[in-house]
DNA sequence: TGTTATCAACTGGTCTGACCACTTGCCATT
DNA sequence: AATGGCAAGTGGTCAGACCAGTTGATAACA
């Protein structure tokens, strides 16, 4: 998770140097980039290319750029959006330790808001959905896109497209992670018990009962995730 | 919140009219857009303009830009970020009817979790951030700029950045909804309530009713914005 | 006749270097 | 000492050329 490949794109070679820049501290928080015609001959890129990059990384909040001043970096943890987590993931060398689990404590707080939602709007749709899931194979990757589609599906008959927006922004990632969760047999065991839930709670149409499924199983997969690697994720 | 202001920048122009023709239909999800160099001319910038303008909006989800091949407008609803809802709230005509009680509802769903993990690590922090919260002056902009500062100081003390995350492509809109919100004389004093409420659950040390009153305040909240304008937000 | 290689014409990606516009601080004028 | 304006810094935009993938028509081949 660590490692990558050195990008071929110019674009995206400045890209990377530049949040890699940030993240690292050779660009530090509160301090003003060099300007744009210098930083490009140091990135070996062209101005228009460098610009482009700028752009990007301004609109996911790593900096703030304005006409006539220097371009300053931001607190991103604090003024960045849902895009710098899939930065962090891809060019940190060292992942702050409880990631995970702070992704693990935002979904745990919204699933069973939306899986309540999805229940009380269309029990058939999640019901034709789950139909599906006693059978399946017993497989991390199998696991790992059954689940992802789940929370998909009932994001979607949520009718709140904010929660989409939401998990949009967790990027990849989540399914990076999930892969290695679903590893577990217990992982696998777990969400068979709430596949099953949830599946009788949508067959009765009662939303309660399968939003409590969903933060039982939540706090399942928190407490799992804990057991599975005790921070081995560096 | 439906007039926008003609902007003087070439690249801002060019995002607007960007992105007010994704909204309206003109480039329909799912389509192509034209070429860079005809879009270009068509917008009255030029290219390296238009490009900077097409990566903000890549980044945000709106469009898919390939080489060699013709640059592809998304369903940003599914396939965007948060950032999509400030656009949207800043250039649509007509924003859809439940656009609020979709990120009251997400809300709802967040805070209690955020508050409980804020009372859990630092009850001080809190007690200290609400003591002059009782006597805070019965105006619309005061609450507002207190119910924000509120959340934002129980997602610092959550010690969960992702909050912070999330918040953050809430961008403005979420300011300019509590201020209109605030308006309402109950709703200035459902927050009193609260903020009492969750004083004493910091002062005991208390995550639990922490978390609860804070749930009760974010229902009323939907309640009391379902009665505020009954949809009259065009 | 069917397959495969090639090429031309799209598309976006990058480069070049010039000029415009805003911000700031120095410095001359008052 | 206060003030005005100029100069040099910053990012913003323009211009047009050329590079690099993608695609489909076409020509060469089996």
């Amino acid at each position: 998770m660590s490692d990558w490949i050195q990008p071929s794109r110019p674009a995206e070679l400045a890209e990377q140097q530049l949040t890699r820049g940030i993240l690292e501290g050779e660009f530090p928080i509160g301090s003003s980039l060099p300007a744009e015609r210098e930083l490009a001959a140091r990135l070996g890129v062209t101005r228009p290319t460098l610009r482009e990059t700028l752009q990007r990384l301004a609109r996911d909040g790593w900096i703030t750029i304005r006409q006539g001043k220097p371009t300053q970096i931001k607190d991103f943890w604090w003024e960045g959006n849902l895009n710098v987590l899939r930065a962090i993931v891809r060019y940190s060398n060292e992942i702050p330790v409880d990631f995970v689990p702070n992704l693990l404590a935002v979904r745990r707080a919204l699933a069973p808001a939306y899986t309540r939602a999805a229940i009380e709007r269309e029990p058939e749709t999640i019901v034709a959905f789950l139909s599906p899931y006693p059978d399946l194979k017993d497989s991390a990757a199998i696991f790992t896109e059954a689940d992802w589609s789940l929370h998909m599906a009932l994001i979607r008959a949520s009718g709140n497209p904010v929660y989409r927006l939401i998990y949009n922004g967790f990027g990849g990632f989540y399914v990076e992670m999930a892969q290695r969760y679903f590893e577990q047999v217990q992982a696998r065991e777990s969400s068979r018990t709430y596949y099953a839930a949830l599946l009788t709670a949508a067959v009765r149409a009662d939303p309660e009962a399968a939003s409590a499924a969903s933060l039982r199983a939540m706090e399942e997969s928190i407490d799992l995730w804990r057991t599975l690697d005790g921070g081995g994720q560096g």
